[in-house]
DNA sequence: ATTAATAATGAGAACAATTCTCAATATACT
DNA sequence: AGTATATTGAGAATTGTTCTCATTATTAAT
């Protein structure tokens, strides 16, 4: 079910660096291709697990810096003290909104919002590298 | 040196909440609109303790939630695992700008992208409480 | 296919920021 | 001043994450 073309380029960026393609990392790409949505390293360790899935907690922490380092996923801090992860390759930018009552994460983009964010940057001599814009607030069901 | 008017809210938000207006609060309190950085509890409680206040870590920790609960001060999570802490009393909404080289803070505000923000909320039928927006990338010192 | 070189793994120890515990102390009503 | 009650400090506990290191797996060369 892991896409060939995903594997090809995690393959090259191991070799790249001079790490091995083990079951492990092969794994833990798979399940969060499968899963698009934003877990903890210790939702997916579950999840490896129940699966059957020979796997230590250490091991998919590494793993999965190695796939944010390469982009392969994107890491998020809610401020909460636990990151999550979301998979990331081939989907197009997005910030989040994020219940603070329910805790469902919202996707959302704003093509102005970036564009200022870029003329800020530019108009201040500052060289945007990457940023963070997180909407906390309810969402329309916990408003009821 | 601490200002009279904020001293009194202060005093008037404990009593409300049935707390005691002891000297490390009021210490804590001073230090932080003395000292408008952005300063982690850490920071807060050395220098605390090198004008030879007595005080503990515990105490800076837990007076600085309260501070942050009543909106004296405002949190930063820049995403290293340590949390930021500003005088907001009286201070103008305003985001940041992080050197991901040096690690200075530089403030922005834009109001058209606060309307944004809220136009967007508005179409979501969410409700914002509030929102994180840091923009990571090198400032001009470390740009050359 | 074997082998040899090298990197990865798992289990649990270590770590760092923060929170908690609890006996001793300070604060604030009366 | 006295009493009830909240606060404090010191260090233990907690939590997410990283590190250690002996054992095992992967890779490249033979």
């Amino acid at each position: 079910m892991i896409d060939d073309k995903v594997l090809t380029k995690f393959s090259k960026v191991l070799k790249k660096e001079n790490l091995k393609l083990t079951h492990q990392r092969q794994a833990v790409l798979k399940d969060v291709m499968e899963n698009r949505d934003h877990r903890e390293c210790d939702e997916i360790f579950d999840h490896l697990k129940r699966d059957g899935m020979n796997v230590s907690r250490a091991t998919v922490y590494r793993t999965i810096a190695i796939l944010e380092k390469y982009g392969f996923v994107r890491k998020l801090e809610l401020g909460d003290g636990r990151a999550r992860y979301e998979y990331k390759l081939g989907m197009g930018h997005h910030d989040h909104m994020i219940c603070v009552d329910c805790g469902k994460i919202i996707e959302f983009f704003n093509a102005e919002i970036e564009d200022m964010q870029d003329k800020i940057c530019e108009d201040m001599n500052f060289k945007l590298v990457r940023h963070i814009h997180q909407l906390f607030g309810l969402c329309q069901t916990c408003q009821e």
